[in-house]
Parts: C-alpha cells; structure tokens; sequence
DNA sequence: GTCTATATATCGATAGAC
DNA sequence: GTCTATCGATATATAGAC
C-alpha cells in the first residue's frame, strides 16, 4: 500500500536530487546540531517556496535524517516556523542595530535606519519575506509571543531616533512618525522586492536612497505631517 | 508545491446537501457559477490561511461538488489561483480609480490616491495581502502576463498624479517620485494589516491618515527629495 | 537523539459514465 | 458540466527499538 518514496517529486517541480545526497554528512546530526541545521534549512526553503511549501518531511530527507528526528527538537511544525521566525528578527536586529551607532544627528538617524531596513531586505530577501509573509503574520504571532518580543528593538530602532529628534514632543506624536517613517522604509523595501524599483544590481540602491530621502522630506515637513491645517508658507 | 495541509480538522464533514453553508445552494453550480464560486471561495479561504492553505479538494467538498468538478473550469491549481489575483486586482482597480475624479489638485489627487490604497487594505484585508503574499509576487506573476498586465492600471494612478503634478519635470523623476509615494501607501497599508497603527476601528484612518499627510509632506519637500544637495532654507 | 515502521489523512489530477 | 472512483504521491505525527 504504501509506495516506495524515494525520489521526492514534487509537482511544482522542486529539484529532486536529495535523496542520497552528498554535501550534508549524516553522521553530523548525530551531535546535536539537527536543530540548528533544521532551522537553517527552513529559512532557506521558505525564502524560495514560502512557508506553505516547507515540510518537515521533505526536510528530513534533505537533511539525511529520518522524519521522525525534527520531533526531537520540535513538538510540531509549527514550533518549527515560529523559531524560524524569531531566529530571523534576531538577524535583523542585529544587522539594524550597528547602524545607529555611526550616526550622531537624530534626523540622519532616522534616515539611516529605514535605509538600512530596505537594504536588509535587499541582502536578504529571504529572511525578509519570511517575515511578512501571510502565514506568518497571522498564524504564528498570535500563538508564540516570543516573536513579538522578537519584534520589538525593530520598531524601537525607529522610536528611539524620533524621540531623540523631538525630546519636547508628546509620545503620541512621536509614534505617530515613528510609525510613518517605519512604514516609508517598509513600503519600499516591499517594493524593491516586488520589482517596482527595476531588476538590476542598483535598484536596492535607488530604494534604499529613495527611503532615506522620503525619511528626510517627511521630517522637513513634520510640522506640517503633524499639524496639517496649519498653512505650509507661514 | 506540497503544502502544509495539516490545518486540522477542516470541512471535512461539510455534507454534499449542503447542511452548513446557507447562502450557496448546490443546485447553482449546475447552471454554469461554479468557477465564480470557486474565486470567491479561494479569496475568502486563502486571506485567513495563505495561498498554502488552499486546495482544490477541500474547496470542492465546501461547494458540495466533486474534486474533478474545479477541472472544467481551469486547468490546474495554479490557473485557479492566477485567477483569483487577476480578480483581486481588478477589485482593487476599480475602487481606486473613481478616486482620481474627485481631486481636482494634483497634490491632493496623490495624496487622496495614497489615502484610498490604504483604505482599500482595511476594507478588502483579505484580498490585499493575498495579492502581495509571497506565493502570488513570485510563483504566479512570472508564468502569468496577465497578471502583470492588471496591476499596471495601479500603478499608473499614482504616476499619472505624479506627472500632473510636475508637468514640466522628466519622466525619470516623475517616476521616482510615483514610487516613492506608492512605497508610502504600500508601507502604511501593510503595518496597518500587521497592527502597527493599534487595532481598533480607528487604526485604519490613522493608517490612511498618515499615508496621506506623509504624502503630502514629500511633495512638500519634493526639490529636496529630488536633489538632496541643494540647500533646504534658500 | 536518532532510527524503523506505521497510522491516518489529504492532496492534485485523471478516466470514463452520464 | 458534473459525478464516481481511483491512482500515486506526500504529509504530520506517534510508538517503540537502540
């Protein structure tokens, strides 16, 4: 009844060759690190599939290892993705938070920041995706709250800088920029993913520089962003 | 692309005479609806489970027809679901577009342009995020033309905007511009979906809000966006 | 911590009747 | 245009050996 599984074709045509494989030695799961390997292996799958196209199966065949072995280290798939999810923020914390620290004016701050959120998600589209993606957003984020607390320095990284720029503003308005220039980098680093910034190696550039710029412009005009009736040329 | 299809207990038990589902009787999809049923169907399903989380079977077992049924209606999954975007897209359009004539100056047609696309976000949450989830930006658009072909429309009403708004400007301008404010509409739009503007009713006006004023705030400091360079205050 | 083996279940797609 | 029936493949998850 049950069918021979060896080659795993997959209908969409994923690549097949995996099932003897020759790069990943079997013998190194046996220390410890299937975990860690699992996890690598899923950011890397979910980044070209999406997260509907991971299974743990096919990953254990990728990996050398028996299905039943990622139970190990997992209670169920969706642990798996959720320390997928959380191992990304830390990735993106990390490659965010370096930034901050080169420049000292509040207003260069900000721009610095969104752009270097638009070009983490240019240098590593996967991770990115994988983070807004629709499964995750909804599904796992609601159930783990450790991805939350993994969100959080992100959003801080731009709070902290508005707060820095406006230290006499209310925090309702401080958010309220923070929240529009989190948006201006976010919108272009979807953008740039979606192709509306061109294909070639200088549109991570053009959208990067092109959120810095919008950053600046909207903290040129943040007076009127924030009190828009009051008339621009007073 | 195998998906996860472990959701748990589904419809599975949705009986072919229809006991649970009021609105749709099984009779109709004899008489020529089943491939309208079937979009319908997907949008509502795929924009709380993900393009992953939909199949064909289980959509067939919700309408009451045979999992063949689907097959006289569209080749395979993937036309199905290029479907669906296509018509998510032209929902989108059409809400869009009557926008346009109600603003007579072109600042406040952009700014209203940025202003409708979040608004579309928060009033067809389902249908926006399908249509920028990551299996429909890579899997569908590159096989698909005429998906590409129904989000041009979209664009364009923000480039539209833009050249009527700086007529003496060059195009490449004009077009950095458009992407600039679409990436501030994109932006709000999906940190107004991932709750980043609160929960409530009125985050979607905060939302739409923002993008609008931020909007607004660029064009202000369009010369500065454009050629960083020159002083701000001269 | 990993394996073998298996239970249970769903999927996409097709063939052929009507 | 829809149905019945089915094939072949894949999945998640568990039990028990080692």
């Amino acid at each position: 009844m049950k069918a021979p599984r060896s080659r795993g074709r997959v209908s969409t045509g994923s690549p097949p060759a995996d099932g003897g494989d020759s790069r990943l030695q079997r013998d190194s799961y046996h220390h410890g690190n299937l975990r860690a390997a699992l996890i690598a292996d899923a950011i890397e799958v979910i980044s070209e599939r999406g997260a509907g196209g991971y299974s743990l199966a096919e990953a254990s065949r990728r990996l050398g290892v028996a299905v039943s072995a990622p139970y190990a280290h997992f209670a169920d798939r969706a642990e798996l993705l959720a320390a997928v999810c959380v191992h990304a923020l830390e990735i993106f914390r990390d490659e965010l938070e370096p930034r901050l620290a080169r420049s000292a004016a509040p207003a260069d701050r900000l721009a610095t920041t969104a752009r270097g959120y638009v070009q983490f998600a240019a240098s590593h589209k996967e991770l990115f995706q994988l983070l807004f993606s629709a499964e995750f957003g909804a599904l796992d984020k609601a159930r783990h709250p450790e991805i939350a607390a993994a969100e959080r320095p992100i959003e801080e990284a731009f709070l902290d800088s508005v707060k820095a720029l406006t230290p006499t503003g209310d925090r309702v308005m401080a958010e309220a920029v923070a929240a529009a220039v989190e948006a201006i980098a976010h919108g272009h680093a979807m953008l740039l993913l979606d192709g509306r910034f061109g294909t070639g190696s200088r549109a991570a550039g053009r959208a990067a520089t092109s959120a810095a710029r919008a950053t600046l412009a909207l903290l040129d005009g943040s007076d009127r962003f924030l009190s828009p009736r009051r008339t621009r040329k007073s």
